[in-house]
DNA sequence: CACCGTGGTTACTTATGGATACCAACCGGC
DNA sequence: GCCGGTTGGTATCCATAAGTAACCACGGTG
């Protein structure tokens, strides 16, 4: 006994598609930034301001991690304090749908648990 | 200039449902636990095998957080070695939707850079 | 001139994860 | 009785990631 011998891997993909866009999504925040840009672009302190409790230097770093990701962009502006753009990318945009789903489970559990 | 006034503030909501589904999910490898559970309850050394590359001393933290969160059962069985079961919660597999939309552009993202 | 806002950077400390080794209980074989 | 294998973990140590707080250059403002 003891290994009762399960064959329901059939059901399970070979390569994990799974880890795959959580490997887009890694590091702390980066959902909420992905999230707070599909409205359209925003500067550096607008996502600061529309995340509260994430630090500017978490900010910084997972913008650059998301770049070289291709997930965003950034545009530097020439503006009296320079500042700085950043918006989606297509390969950005379609990690919308997912992070939708999840704010939607969120939602859910917020309502039930305030009834 | 310098201050352009956004005012598509509006269109995001006030406390973040994201975050609120993300903290179901943190810690390393979450996501794939439930994932693998979908199918059915799975002991834990079929887990390690459906997750290569997790360690035995991460599962059980992210196992243990998972049930302290009830997204998970821990079921323990007296078979000859002592072994134990696990499976979705109810909410747990709330969370299904979510994470199958994760799946979904996972699989996106290796098809095209495949092709 | 001192001060503030913008977009960061630089320490320093803590939390998290990974690798490896090890353990107790039990079984079957010898 | 001893050996090794199986199961579900724990113990230990180290590397990386994230949080905290302070600081900086720049120009505009009062």
């Amino acid at each position: 006994m003891g290994l009762p011998v399960r064959k329901n891997n059939a059901s399970i993909p070979p390569t994990c598609p799974l880890s795959e866009s959580m490997a887009l999504l890694r590091g702390a925040w980066a959902p909420n930034v992905i999230w707070y840009l599909s409205a359209g672009p925003r500067r550096f302190g607008e996502l600061r301001h529309d995340i509260p409790r994430i630090s500017a230097r978490v900010l910084s770093a997972r913008l650059r991690e998301l770049e070289s990701r291709s997930l965003v962009t950034r545009r530097a502006l020439d503006s009296s304090p320079p500042s700085a753009e950043y918006a989606l990318t297509e390969l950005g945009r379609e990690l919308l749908p997912a992070i939708q789903a999840l704010a939607n489970v969120g939602e859910k559990v917020m309502a039930r648990r305030a009834s």
